[in-house]
DNA sequence: GTGCGTGCAAAGTATTTGCATGATG
DNA sequence: CATCATGCAAATACTTTGCACGCAC
């Protein structure tokens, strides 16, 4: 076990950054500036973001990076564990922090995004994958549907129709 | 309710396509040679196929067929809720006939795909959703990890290194 | 110094769009 | 006969790769 789960999941910023820093050496890569600059800057993130997103935002504070970094950089972050990418709808990819176990509820309307754990359905999760003799490793659970806001606005617009 | 549950969710090859034409008079668009060729051949199949897949199949029945004939078709098929789109893993779209609820089971290292239904994770989502004022349309799960032959090789595997 | 990392540009995928022609209601 | 659909090619969006140079170990 290269990083302790303990810092996997729910680790401070530096913890990560070390477990991240650790992961690298551990493979013989190198430690550069900007593996450095976008893992700080994005272990203090939450939520989800493109890699456009990131690209724009970590060139604020490393104007010179490519864009082929950051994509290097975030197959890094998820090879060590300490980020996920997912694939919300289209197959964009979205990265995030790797916390506690949560799964997604997605407003298929407005695009809102809200997070949520429930240790019931892991465990149901668990014993669906027993019956099938699979080992897990990880899952994906997104719920899609209308948030309050959008589903009380598709009511009122109802009675227009 | 343009196209009736009981049709939607596990109706005979014949009673989707009578729904999908149906949905495409109300949208006032219209009833074409390829639609008809590319659903009632989809319709019958079971599992997950890419847009290339579905393509060099089809050219087999509609020779002259167009690639961007098959993608909005597809979106069209997706549209009336027959059939639906899915990104396990990377970004690539997966298409599969919408039958009952069910979810996925996916093997990371030879990708076999087992589907699983479970009423009580089904009954815990609808719970969660009204946690959060969400109204549900639809949902996804994927559980990931090693199918039993992978994981049994992985076992092996462990004592040579 | 050696080898990996970087930034750029170019190449790859997967998917969408513009357009002239053809088929449908 | 107006409108929508098709097939092709070109365009787009997202991501990966090749390469020359630079930096970390």
């Amino acid at each position: 076990m290269p990083i302790a789960e303990s810092i996997r999941f729910g680790g401070s910023e530096g913890q990560k950054l070390d477990a991240f820093r650790e992961f690298i050496k551990e493979r013989g890569l190198k430690s550069t500036r900007q593996r450095d600059e976008i893992a700080q800057w994005f272990f203090r993130l939450r939520g989800h973001l493109n890699a456009d997103e990131i690209y724009r935002e970590i060139k604020e504070i490393s104007p010179g990076i490519g864009f082929s970094t950051v994509y290097r950089t975030m197959k890094l972050l998820c090879d060590s564990g300490l980020v996920q990418e997912r694939h919300f709808g289209d197959g964009e990819a979205l990265y995030e922090n790797v916390s506690a176990h949560h799964d997604h509820c997605i407003c298929t309307l407005c695009g809102k995004i809200v997070e949520f754990e429930n240790d019931r359905i892991e465990a149901l999760q668990e014993s669906v994958a027993q019956e099938y003799g699979f080992r897990l490793t990880s899952h994906k659970m997104e719920l899609y549907g209308l948030c309050p806001e959008c589903a009380k606005r598709a009511d009122q617009g109802l009675t227009e129709s």
